[in-house]
RNA sequence: GCACGGAUGUCAGAGCGGUUAUGAGCGGGAUUGCAGAUCCUGAGACCGGAGUUCGAAUCUCCGUCCGUGCUCCA
């Protein structure tokens, strides 16, 4: 099956092709480590994990570059503001960056660049654009200069030149800059006090942000690569700058062969912003609420749509993803042998139901495959998933089947849901996570004798068909804060 | 103002020229003493207007409304 993907620069889904057969090189846009991670970052990188988990499930060989912008305006003012020297701040931001990822099983990138060990690349690049008249030095930076290559502006976001313009007026205050045209944006900025400096033919400075990027990927992927990803915010100015200095770098275009751009997250409707608020980090969010809950939130909505976080929203996600858990282990427990493989479809043949839903699941594997082959659309794909849930629960739990059939397919079941819902979806825990019995709580070891003997008498009741006394003993239990469900092999409890 | 993207049932959210999206919620039913879980099943939708077409939620045009970008931002 071909996939497509929506590219930014030419507007539309177009069939995914690769410089090189097999082989993939994608570079997302990372973060500015000045802060913690919030939701919007959860986001995109969620975004380029599923990505990435697709293009390789289809069997490309991936190398995945994410940087790290380690030095900005903010770093430098978080850092003077008594957060610490920048460098302490930056690496534990990064650690910190991490560990959240990490939380939400986001495999990691092949490599994690930082933009300060590429500064010598980005002067190097500098220079060689100040050379061919693509940029000019003035006292307080180098510049690049945007009327050099007009053909080039507007390719990510449809502006004319013109009206960027004429429609900047007055909001342009740039005080005291000395650049040439509003449009234009430094490639390098002379060192101000109290600021980290690194050396450069124009004095001791640092380097502007676009220039990282373009430094960072030509390294890792020579002259041009497949994939460039970030969120939709960055297309202009970051991604179009980037396709200034790295097209007039090396006189080739396009450099970037598919740009992908990520939704925002709003919340309660709004745009998520630290002014309004409504700002969530991610560890905000896991104490409320269990990584892959959040994590399955974030997949049901395609990644280019905005997607609105509310409590409902993950209230919703909760249930499903609980159905989802469910029937695995349902599916995990219904394995009687322990044969690695599962039986193919032609040895179950006693049992006319079960082929059926062996048919059914097939045609639900394939659905979400063409769903992530067009344009990686997770919420069609995830649909799929839960299409084939309903299916798996409802043969698993039909009566009049064979013994060794259930087995296999259960067998068969457990590979579908690990290779779709696990390897690509990335929601599904270890099958011994899945089977581990939950951590006991100590709240509830502390109440394990009186709520077991409670059960039991209730138990006595039922059988005697008490209901009233029955009744009241799970109102006296319900007291407690316990939960109790009664299930085919007895009453099982948890607290509320 | 310019640019880009949207408007789908109660809600969330796919579909991109003909076929049930999906999930929650709501209505019926099976199972269970009841509850829960699970399964079956029902109702309910394509912003307004014009056009193209045998056929439009899907394409074109006009209108209305919304979001985002144009400044550091995933």
């Amino acid at each position: 099956m071909a996939l497509r993907v929506h590219d930014t620069r030419r507007r539309e889904k177009v069939d995914f092709t690769t410089l090189e057969p097999g082989k993939v090189s994608m570079y997302v846009c990372g973060v500015t480590v000045y802060d913690r991670c919030h939701l919007g970052h959860a986001r995109c990188y969620l975004s380029f994990d599923l990505i990435h988990r697709w293009l390789e499930a289809k069997g490309y060989d991936v190398m995945y570059v994410q940087n790290f912008t380690d030095i900005d305006d903010k770093i430098i003012q978080r850092a003077n503001e008594g957060d610490g020297d920048w460098k302490t701040l930056v690496d534990r931001n990064i650690e910190s960056y991490y560990e959240d990822m990490d939380a939400l099983n986001i495999l990691r990138a092949d490599a994690y660049p930082r933009c300060t060990d590429y500064v010598d690349d980005m002067v190097r690049i500098t220079q060689d654009l100040i050379e061919k008249n693509h940029a000019y030095v003035t006292d307080d930076g180098v510049y690049f200069h945007v009327e050099s290559a007009p053909e080039k502006f507007g390719q990510l976001t449809g502006q004319s030149i013109d009206a960027v313009q004429s429609g900047a007026g007055g909001r342009v205050s740039d005080t005291g800059s000395t650049k040439r045209d509003h449009k234009d944006f430094a490639l390098w900025k002379a060192a101000k006090p109290d600021e980290p400096t690194w050396d450069s033919p124009w004095g001791p400075g640092r380097p502007g942000w676009h220039i990282e990027c373009t430094a960072m990927s030509m390294d890792h992927f020579d002259r041009e690569f497949d994939i460039h990803g970030g969120g939709h915010d960055l297309r202009f100015p970051h991604h179009e700058a980037e396709i200034f200095q790295g097209e007039c770098h090396t006189g080739h275009s396009p450099v970037v062969h598919h740009w992908l751009h990520n939704g925002f997250v709003n919340i309660d409707g709004e745009k998520m912003s630290k002014s309004l608020g409504n700002f969530w980090s991610i560890r905000d969010i896991l104490e409320k609420v269990d990584a892959m809950v959040l994590r399955f939130a974030l997949i049901n909505a395609h990644y280019r749509s905005p997607i609105d976080m509310n409590e409902a929203l993950l209230n919703d996600a909760e249930r499903n993803y609980n159905r989802l858990l469910g029937c695995y282990v349902d599916a995990l427990k219904a394995r009687t042998t322990t044969s690695p493989v599962a039986l193919p479809h032609a040895d179950i043949t006693s049992s006319v139901p079960l082929g059926k839903s062996l048919g059914l699941l097939e045609k639900m594997g394939e659905g979400f495959a063409r769903a992530m082959d067009d344009d990686f659309n997770s919420r069609e794909a995830v649909a799929k998933v839960l299409v084939t849930v309903r299916e798996i629960s409802k043969t698993l739990n039909a009566d009049g089947v064979d013994e060794a059939d259930r087995d296999a397919f259960a067998h068969y079941a457990v590979d579908l849901l690990e290779e779709t819902a696990g390897r690509v979806l990335g929601v599904l825990p270890s099958r011994e996570l899945a089977l581990a019995e939950p951590e006991e709580d100590p709240r509830k070891v502390e109440i394990a004798d009186h709520v077991e003997a409670l059960l039991v008498e209730r138990t006595q009741a039922r059988s005697t068909k008490d209901w009233v006394r029955a009744d009241a003993i799970r109102d006296e239990l319900n007291a407690l804060g316990v939960v109790v469900t009664d299930t085919p092999q007895g009453p099982e409890w948890d607290l509320a």
